[in-house]
DNA sequence: ACGAAGATAGCCT
DNA sequence: GGCTATCTTCGTC
């Protein structure tokens, strides 16, 4: 019932796909059921140019080696006692990435409020720590495709307004620190912060 | 083999 | 606002 999107989907240039993402559904089909999430906040990381990204300077470990790959591939990491959840953008050999910072529960509550020990439901998904705990997504999905069940991205519905601001928690990154590569759903009320 | 660092979150004062 | 859990990766010894 939840269809991913086509291929070329991941192929816009890494800022317009950054507003696309915005709106569309994360998918995953776990072994108690569906949870889906609406995406509606995310951060670029625009490659070899951006001091802020894994990637910076052309740097190629086992890390980043996905960065490097086709879009539309999974790019999980691990931050401290969280796994963060992005899509590999840019073509092949242009190693960029969009985090995904929040998304909106729309399947699956009941599975994400067990997962998230029932806090309130704000503070399920509205940060990119929590809404991997919350949809059950670990590092096994690293080289994942977002195409190929049973972790997708579908369509869903329109943003109403788009906002754009500097990106969180990126320190000594020089000029990248103020950089409007952080995109949200105005007023949406899981978007991870405001300020 | 070891130590340091990090795109976070939750708990404490 | 500060403190820290505790994971994976990377650079250096």
């Amino acid at each position: 019932m939840f269809e991913p999107v086509p291929e070329s989907f991941f192929e816009a240039p890494t800022l317009e796909l950054s507003r696309d993402l915005l709106g569309q559904l994360v998918v995953h089909e776990t072994e108690q059921g569906i949870v889906a999430g609406r995406i509606v906040e995310t951060e670029a990381y625009m490659g070899v140019e951006d001091r802020a990204a894994h990637s910076f300077g052309g740097r190629r470990t086992r890390r980043t080696e996905i960065m490097y790959g086709r879009p539309g591939l999974v790019y999980t990491y691990q931050m401290h006692t969280h796994t963060l959840l992005n899509v590999v953008a840019g073509p092949v050999d242009t190693p960029r990435a969009i985090l995904i910072r929040a998304v909106e529960p729309v399947e699956g509550t009941e599975i994400m409020a067990e997962r998230r020990g029932h806090m309130p439901i704000k503070q399920w998904t509205s940060g990119p720590g929590k809404l991997t705990k919350a949809m059950g997504i670990t590092m096994k999905y690293y080289g994942h495709h977002f195409t190929e069940c049973p972790l997708i991205i579908a369509k869903g519905e329109p943003v109403w307004e788009v906002e754009a601001g500097p990106r969180v928690g990126i320190q000594n990154t020089g000029e990248a620190v103020h950089y409007p590569y952080r995109f949200f759903e105005k007023g949406n009320p899981f978007v991870s912060k405001y300020r």
